[in-house]
RNA sequence: GCGCCCGUAGCUCAGCUGGAUAGAGCGUCUGCCUCCGGAGCAGAAGGCCAGAGGUUCGAAUCCUCUCGGGCGUACCA
């Protein structure tokens, strides 16, 4: 309706003079329903251009748009507002009809083209296997999969990836914590758990004491906590399967490569069962090191230095960021010549190009503010289409419990993992919760409140909907009443709140693109808390049981296209769309 | 200091490319269960949209400044 809408007054204005060529024409749905269901504000906007009072371009555009481009198939009256807004009422057969196809179109019903099935690749999550995944990286999962998932239903063919370094500092630091906590437990095999102090007891502990291994021969221990070590509770339980396995074999490990293998297939592994019970699979791990043994990192430096972008100072490379908009200079390989994360973080952006994806769609948190945009201005100095990628970044999560802050650190050992949030309060809570808000505004999760009361909870309000739907339908079916889908039937929908219920259920195709387009997940459960509200009304002023047969059955098919609308946001969003509850 | 984000009801937040009387949930108050699921519904109270200027027919929305909060501003990832 709205896309004939536009046509028609695209043409209508076509007669008139003055109006500047890239002259677009907005359509609205009024906030106030008794306003009609589209409107235009295009006599407001051409006012300054004609030097006409709105109010009789108005008038003159209606004329013209009734005499020559009027069709009563989708609109059924127009109207001008005493400002002059032109005010459009939809006619009801058009109303029907988009109905019956909702009905048809069932699992589809909101799918769209938009895409014409573009590549899109969606990079998210992206943890370093150091630890357990936190509740902020829990924020970036949903914000990721479900934006994926938008764009699937908008025509995109879409690829997840997951970015990763499993190299470096981190992980030699990562492998000295748990050699440290396998010399503990097997040291001291009764403790429960090593705690953040007594790591600090470890140096006059190990260094002195010998420790009497299974094959009768002493191993001095001299290896002491590293200073800024892991302190979590993990890292201890990592040691503990590491000592169940091999005794006290490894105490003469003449590096710590083993320990720190260990500890990263089973924190990846765990990641991945974490992101499982959300619902999300990756296609593709990427790991950073591919990114040097292709040489897309010299590549980039060498480009870069072509570009005259790079320069040497105190031994180090520098990229010249304050000639692209920036205060200072960016390193990008260290004095020690180890690269700064910055550079394969350009080739790998590079190698996403590369790979020919239409879209790429970046999950950020708020500390990256500072470091994309150097990536995109120098994918931008090597002549690539930065213009292809977007990302969302995310503000901080703030977990609340017990009334007070909680604060989150990996290393530290005082965090709450994603793993326990989803045990308190269940994946569908935890995927909505994450998605509700808008991106770029502060979290707040208040654990007290999602854990204990079940039923303040939004994401019930859906699924009650849904499931309050089912029910009916049981119970019709007991009695041998099934929907009338026709269009004959759903033309007996004429209470107020059944033809609300149509619009807003009418509204979901629209809604599923523009938050593809605007990369604006959370305005799908703003819709879908919206749409459930709409049904309720019906639902308490429109019996469906006990009616006149015919009724009946045009009511259920409303139920019907209820459901599927329900069902398919909430799949989009994650969530299950549960029959009984 | 500089860069990015945010200031909307007591609290947590919606508010689509500027539009008509700024909306939900929670909390508070008033009603509603012989009736398809009350995890609900109907209603009330509660707002100088942080503040001040500007742009325009029209601003919570765009621009500038001020004040508050967050994140960054590492040869850490």
């Amino acid at each position: 309706m709205k896309k004939y809408l536009e046509g028609a007054l695209e043409r209508t204005l076509r007669t008139f003079d003055g109006v500047p060529d890239d002259f677009t024409i907005e359509i609205s749905v009024p906030a106030n329903p008794d306003h009609g269901d589209l409107s235009t504000n295009c006599a407001l906007k051409l006012a300054r251009y004609l030097r006409r009072p709105p109010h009789s371009i108005a008038e003159q555009v209606v004329e013209i748009y009734r005499e020559h481009h009027h069709d009563p198939f989708y609109i059924d009256s127009v109207t001008i507002a005493g400002g002059g807004f032109i005010n459009f009422r939809g006619s009801p057969s058009y109303l029907y009809q988009e109905l019956e196809s909702c009905l048809q179109l069932d699992m589809d019903f909101g799918r769209s083209d938009l895409g014409h099935g573009q590549t899109a690749l969606v990079e998210f999550v992206s943890a370093n296997p150091t630890g357990p995944l936190t509740v902020g990286h829990g924020r970036n999962a949903v914000l990721g999969d479900t934006s994926a998932n938008l764009l699937e239903w908008s025509g995109y063919q879409v690829t997840r990836e997951y970015y990763f370094n499993d190299a470096g500092r981190q992980m030699r630091v990562l492998g000295a914590s748990v050699r440290s906590r396998y010399e503990q437990v097997t040291a001291e095999p009764d403790q429960p758990f090593a705690s953040e102090p007594r790591a600090i007891t470890h140096r006059q502990h190990y260094q002195t004491k010998s420790i009497a291994g299974a094959d009768q021969t002493s191993v001095t221990v001299s290896h002491t906590f590293p200073e800024d070590g892991y302190l979590g509770e993990y890292i201890t339980l990592i040691a503990r399967d590491l000592a169940e396995q091999h005794g006290v074999d490894l105490l003469d490990a003449e590096t710590d490569n083993l320990f720190e293998q260990a500890a990263k297939s089973t924190i990846f592994s765990e990641i991945q069962s974490t992101l499982e019970r959300l619902g999300i699979s990756m296609d593709i791990y990427f790991n950073e090191k591919s990114v040097y043994e292709t040489g897309a990192v010299s590549d980039v430096l060498k480009s870069l230095g072509d570009q005259k972008m790079t320069y040497e100072k105190d031994g180090a490379t520098w990229l010249r960021t304050s000639e692209l908009g920036k205060q200072t200079d960016t390193v990008l390989v260290k004095q020690t010549g180890e690269p700064t994360y910055r550079l394969p973080d350009i080739a790998y952006h590079m190698d996403k190009l590369k790979r020919g994806y239409d879209l790429l769609l970046n999950i950020f948190g708020a500390d990256h503010i500072d470091t994309y945009p150097d990536i995109l201005r120098a994918l931008d100095v090597l002549g690539l289409d930065a213009d292809r990628i977007h990302v969302i970044i995310y503000q901080f999560v703030t977990l609340t419990r017990n009334g007070q802050e909680v604060k989150m650190s990996t290393r530290k050992a005082n965090f709450i993992t994603l793993d326990e949030l989803i045990n308190e309060v269940t994946p569908d809570v935890t995927r909505y919760f994450f998605i509700m808000r808008s991106a770029q505004k502060h979290l707040e999760f208040d654990m007290d409140l999602a854990r204990e009361a079940n039923d303040k909870n939004p994401v019930f309000y859906l699924q009650y909907a849904h499931a309050r739907i089912c029910s009916i339908v049981r119970k019709a079916s007991e009695v041998g009443l099934e929907m009338d889908p026709s269009i004959e039937s759903l033309q007996r929908l004429i209470h107020d709140a059944e033809i609300a219920l149509i619009k807003e259920i009418l509204h979901f195709p629209e809604t599923v693109m523009s938050c593809a387009q605007t990369y604006e997940p959370h305005r799908l459960a703003t819709y879908l808390r919206s749409l459930a509200e709409a049904f309720t009304k019906f639902y308490h002023s429109c019996r469906i049981l006990g009616e006149a047969t015919e009724i009946a059955q045009s009511r259920m098919a409303l139920a019907h296209a209820t459901a599927i609308t329900l069902r398919n946001g909430l799949s989009i969003l994650g969530i299950s769309a549960p029959i009984r509850m």
